[in-house]
RNA sequence: GGAAGCUUAGCUCAGCUGGGAGAGCAUCUGCCUUACAAGCAGAGGGUCACAGGUUCGAGCCCUGUAGUUUCCACCA
């Protein structure tokens, strides 16, 4: 029975990849070698949303992560990939709240324990789906590490950070003005607001002097705001407004004496130079009443309601308000005109609503003096930033940082440890789950709120390996070597796990972070669900496979850049996967059903056996090279132009003729290199493409396999014999092959039509070459014959010439020629020839050229000029015969 | 307002420390050659955005301009 029996002629990705998958699991490929002798490598994932579904960005995120994996794995090293979810307090808590509305049902009325319990079943419902998504897409993590934010261990290390931050006064409690809103009935981060343009008014108010002495224009984009005015401001420079500085003015519509306040922070040239001062509504205008010791009113409910105090607009909403009130403020005589104006507007990442900057009592994290140790650690290169440039994302953030405002009026979440005593006002922090007051003896009531959800994520690189218990894991895997994830995520997340490990561990998080960019569509638009424009990579991999996918997002792609997906990629990998597949059934076919290769003798090795092995030698030292240095799209490229032109194109159909004939002395060097070459090449290509590159290596025939692919030696490029002279001699070669193809089809020479060559070589050696390849001339060139000769002498006029690196090869073929095609032909190729003369003679003939630049360069250009003159003086003799 | 990136073939993009402009797709021309038409062979196609500068030499380094994208801050 034939070795190819059992092999099917196309790769089917949809029912192999999941076998595949299944039996590395079952194996404990994915888990981290026990040889302690091992170097150790480690990357823990960033943890997708337990709301989420795999989208592009996750696929190319956790590619670029298990390329890395595999490939250290494979080069020796224990690795590690330890995988996880978060727990996304605000989006998955929205998720739940809205699936509740459906039934009816506000989370209010059932309470916290019973919507908790409810969040619980959901994550366990949906939260593994995101898992399942990862695995089909070949991710070597191991699974029996995997982790989530709100387990055990992580609650454990986020209360252990919290108590620990408090107790070193890192971590206080104020009232503050913070992001709220009105729809989550949360504060939310900076970082979550995402600010909008939008048309907008700029109404022009006037506020009356206490005295009667006249006015103060003023211009507000939020009216409704006035009612929580507690000041006007003036630029303390401004000429106009010297002499006001501490009147009284009196608040249209509701009658306040407040005072005109000079600071900074007024611009003398925006507007009139007068500012109304809501300390409660506005942040800058919070920072200005701390300053000037300004009453803080606050006039909106917490769902962004006018609150009881104004009986006028009780009730109504913002906007609803600032109706009423600007016409109350026309009605009254204070409006002086509205202008149109387009203004940013803060709306919450999660549900669009515009937020409502608020006062209130919030926990917050001093950030300065943490952040400089995180500073120091990029800055001395602990932390490497890759690409480079995204460092100055990092410091841009960390140099000017504020403090974090860390607490969320959500239930999902890490529930902040913190006791209040109701009679005293008592604060107890503590990691116990409930607290006795120190000072009256009662029972101390949790703060209701919780964690924002990045406190934990910042946990994330010790907390999964088991801090704060000194754990084997966390001896062995701290710091990580590479975190890999977008720069859009660098001042949420990056900057955060910077400092918490330099915090806890007093060392870096990771080595390395690389930065990788966005995957947007097809016209450069970013994927998002409301465009509708997201392309689902599930339904890739199940039409054509992980690998493929895998293939479309690394190839072509530099580190950091953005990157457009194109079908056209999923395309090409799968026509790569094709192209492989294929060219293993050849060798496959080609084997012998009993085969010993002990008769092996390198001796024997031909010149195309040396040139490719001499390919694959630079190509195992380059991928490598490119892959420490994380270029993977360079790496892939050249892995795959290897196997495809190197590999494919020549060295298999220059081993046909061997393979053929029964009697060739070197077919058993074929056919070990075939498999051979075929198998360090899916190495090469096994941490792009796991599942094909192992279906392949696994048939291929050779002594010393390793059970799987995943698994065996990474390969060196020391073991793999170069043969330079032989390869460029080959080089020449196929340089002539080419230079014969070409001229066949200019020449319109039918392919079937073999026909004789004569070459016209002065070197012994390549006409020795040129002997001993033509069985493999016949099929590459349909040549049926060939002499060689030193000299042009009776070559026929008739014939058709090739220049080619080592000389010039005729075709007579009388019947066929045509001389005025001919001629011009050759005219074409005698002026490109002159040109490049011109362009070489004219640098040698520069003074400063040969004397400045290295000499190496200047004997290569000799060199172009000697070889140009050649084949220029060839073409001119052989114009001047068929001219004749 | 501050910062960073991008601009190279019709399209999408590579191009390492400066030393003869590349790939895939698309186009054109031949081929079902016993691994592969998801393929093979051949060909055409580029003032490397623009203007200066450094250098013997610039796609690459420096300065400026234009277009474009992103991040940060957010001015009533």
């Amino acid at each position: 029975m034939a070795r190819i029996d059992g092999i099917s002629k196309t790769f089917n990705p949809n029912e192999e990849e999941p076998k595949l998958y299944k039996n590395w699991t079952e194996k404990g490929y994915f888990k981290p070698s026990e040889d302690r002798s091992k170097k150790r490598f480690s990357i823990v994932m960033p943890p997708p949303n337990i709301t989420g579904q795999l989208h592009m960005g996750h696929a190319l995120d956790n590619t670029l992560q298990d390329i890395l994996t595999r490939y250290k794995r494979m080069a020796g090293y224990a690795a590690l990939w330890l995988p996880g979810t978060d727990h996304a307090s605000i989006a998955t808590e929205a998720r739940i709240v809205a699936e509740m509305r459906k039934e009816g049902i506000f989370k209010e009325d059932i309470g916290r324990e019973k919507f908790l319990e409810r969040a619980w079943a959901w994550k366990e419902q949906y939260g593994g789906r995101i898992v399942e998504q990862l695995k089909k897409m070949g991710s070597s993590c191991d699974w029996s590490r995997e982790r989530f934010t709100m387990d055990e261990g992580c609650s454990d290390a986020v209360k252990e950070v919290f108590v620990k931050y408090y107790n070193q006064g890192l971590i206080y409690r104020g009232e503050r003005i913070i992001n709220w809103c009105p729809h989550c009935l949360t504060s939310i981060s900076n970082a979550e607001v995402e600010y909008e343009e939008q048309p907008g008014h700029f109404w022009h108010i006037r506020y009356p002097f206490e005295d009667g002495s006249g006015y103060i224009n003023l211009a507000t984009t939020r009216p409704e705001t006035l009612l929580g005015d507690t000041a006007v401001a003036v630029n303390p420079k401004d000429e106009r407004y010297k002499d006001v500085i501490g009147k009284m003015l009196v608040l249209p519509l509701v009658g306040r004496k407040i005072p005109v306040v000079a600071d900074d922070y007024v611009d003398i040239e925006f507007g009139t130079g007068a500012v109304k001062i809501t300390p409660g509504h506005d942040p800058n205008d919070f920072e200005v009443g701390l300053r000037h010791n300004l009453e803080v009113i606050t006039v909106l409910t917490e769902d962004a309601k006018i609150t009881e105090d104004y009986p006028k607009y009780a009730g109504m909403d913002r906007y609803e308000a600032r109706e009423a009130i600007v016409k109350d403020l026309q009605e009254g005589g204070f409006l002086i005109e509205i202008e149109d104006y387009t203004h940013n507007v803060g709306t919450c990442y999660r549900c669009g609503t515009t937020i409502e900057p608020r006062v209130s009592l919030q926990w917050f994290v001093k950030m300065e003096t943490l952040a400089k140790p995180a500073i120091e650690a990029v800055r001395d290169g602990r932390t490497r930033f890759v690409p480079e440039r995204f460092s100055k994302n990092y410091y841009n953030w960390m140099e000017d940082i504020r403090d974090w405002c860390i607490s969320r009026q959500l239930w999902w979440g890490h529930r902040i440890p913190a006791f209040y005593c109701d009679d005293c006002g008592e604060i107890v922090v503590t990691k116990e789950s409930s607290a006795v007051c120190p000072k009256c003896g009662k029972a101390m009531r949790q703060d209701p709120d919780t964690l924002d959800t990045w406190f934990s994520s910042a946990l994330w690189p010790f907390s999964t390996l088991g801090w704060p218990n000194k754990t084997e894991d966390l001896e062995r895997f701290y710091p990580t070597d590479t975190l890999v994830t977008g720069y859009d995520i660098i001042t949420f997340w990056v900057s955060r796990m910077m400092v918490a490990g330099m915090a806890h561990m007093d060392q870096v998080p990771f080595k390395d972070v690389l930065i990788h960019g966005l995957v947007r569509d097809s016209q450069g638009r970013k994927m998002s669900k409301s465009l509708g424009n997201g392309i689902d990579p599930l339904e890739i991999i199940d039409t054509h496979g992980a690998d493929a996918l895998r293939f479309a997002l690394v190839t072509g792609n530099a580190p950091g850049n953005d990157q457009r997906f194109q079908e056209d990629k999923i395309i090409m990998g799968r026509n790569l996967s094709n192209k492989i597949w294929n060219a293993m059934r050849f060798v496959i076919m080609n084997m012998p059903d009993e085969i010993d290769y002990s008769g092996l003798d390198p001796a024997k090795y031909t010149l195309e056996d040396k040139w490719i092995l001499t390919k694959l030698h630079n190509v195992v030292a380059e991928a490598t090279t490119n892959i420490d240095n994380y270029d993977f799209g360079v790496a892939l490229s050249k892995i795959v132009d290897f196997i495809w032109d190197n590999f494919c194109d020549w060295y298999i159909e220059i081993c046909k003729s061997r393979l053929f004939d029964e009697n060739c002395p070197t077919a058993l060097e074929a056919r070990y290199l075939l498999n051979y070459v075929l198998s360090v090449s899916m190495q090469l290509l096994h941490p792009f493409m796991p599942f094909i590159t192992e279906e392949v290596y696994s048939n291929l025939v050779l002594d010393g396999k390793s059970e799987s692919i995943m698994i065996s030696d990474w390969p060196d490029a020391d073991k793999i014999p170069a043969s330079p002279d032989e390869a460029e001699m080959m080089e020449t070669l196929m340089d002539a092959i080419r230079g014969i193809r070409a001229v066949r089809k200019d020449m319109d020479v039918a392919p079937s039509r073999k026909a004789h060559i004569i070459v016209v070589t002065p070197s012994d050696k390549t006409a020795a070459m040129f002997v001993n390849g033509e069985g493999f001339l016949a099929r590459l060139a349909s040549v049926s014959g060939l002499e060689t000769r030193k000299d042009k002498e009776g070559i026929p006029s008739t014939a058709v010439a090739a220049m080619f690196k080592g000389g010039e090869i005729y075709l007579p073929l009388e019947d066929l020629i045509d001389i005025s095609k001919e001629l011009e032909r050759l005219g074409k190729e005698k002026e490109r020839l002159e040109g490049e003369i011109a362009r070489v003679s004219g640098k040698l003939a520069n003074e400063s050229f040969v004397s400045r630049a290295p000499a190496a360069v200047v004997d290569q250009e000799r060199a172009k000029l000697v070889k140009y003159e050649e084949m220029h003086k060839s073409i001119v003799d052989r114009i001047a015969i068929l001219s004749k």
